[in-house]
DNA sequence: TCTAATTAAATTGAGCACAATTTAATTGTA
DNA sequence: TACAATTAAATTGTGCTCAATTTAATTAGA
């Protein structure tokens, strides 16, 4: 087998660049049907939260999505300046913004809700297989 | 179970969504070890290849990490101002740019070889999920 | 009640990603 | 051989990500 000390450092015996890669490749897979309703990936992953949460502040949409204010402050401007959510400090507390789902954001909603069904169809992996992934996700996401 | 028609876009019904959050708190997780050695993850990932394959050109790099011109000339560039790879148009086809490991590049090996084994350590899964998760993502990513 | 510590967003700056376009070199074909 | 088509990098512009810092509001402790 002659393996060597270095094989440690090969691409192919890495877990970390095939997930890297994954990610992106699926990502870029949304585009074409994310460009219908003009929203990035990360909009939408915005978006989905905002359709079931209706209301929350910007430090539980980070909590949901892995993101900070650094990356959600600008995108939540972008997403108040297409009309979908809307803005407003907390009155109890100034220090939250609190984001809200408007009308528009609502009925995006319909525009968006055959994504998954068509996703789903591109995918080349089993039921079994996407459960697995699933499940190992996120236990690595520590959930 | 009264499952909506709506359930599809819920954030926790989705596999793109753990996906690409595993993989940006995994991506996060290397960097205490690559600030050591003065890497990117993305430049880490570059040097992998370089470690192993010495000289390719811009092209087939990109075809061994899914990335583009875009985002490796500026990368390389970088790579280069650090003394770690070389870049020289190819002799025979001047559209291509070969990019060659150098000796500082090599000898920076020595000091990255420790960190498969330290990411490891800090892994929560058990080995049969590591390599699911591996297979699976080799799938998703056609190979 | 001051004031120090904490908290939440926003800001700043560096570095990807990637689509689209441009530039330059090479190849294939009439 | 001309020259159209193709190919490889580079460039441009938009949009994340994220660490670090700043600003402003709130809370907790002496």
């Amino acid at each position: 087998m002659n393996k060597c000390e270095y094989d440690a450092l090969k691409i192919e015996n890495q877990l970390c660049f095939p997930l890297y890669a994954a990610s992106r490749e699926v990502v870029k897979s949304y585009k074409p049907f994310l460009d219908k309703i003009d929203l990035t990936y990360t909009q939408y992953i915005v978006m989905m939260v905002m359709w079931e949460k209706k209301s929350l502040n910007v430090k539980e949409l980070g909590e949901c999505l892995y993101l900070d204010s650094g990356t959600l402050t600008p995108l939540l401007k972008k997403l108040e300046a297409k009309g979908l959510v809307a803005r407003v400090r907390s009155e109890t507390d100034e220090r939250n913004l609190i984001v809200s789902i408007t009308d528009i954001g609502e009925a995006l909603k319909d525009k968006a809700v055959s994504i998954p069904k068509e996703m789903a169809r591109c995918s080349n992996l089993s039921v079994e297989e996407a459960q697995q992934l699933y499940s190992i996700l996120y236990k690595i996401l520590g959930k």
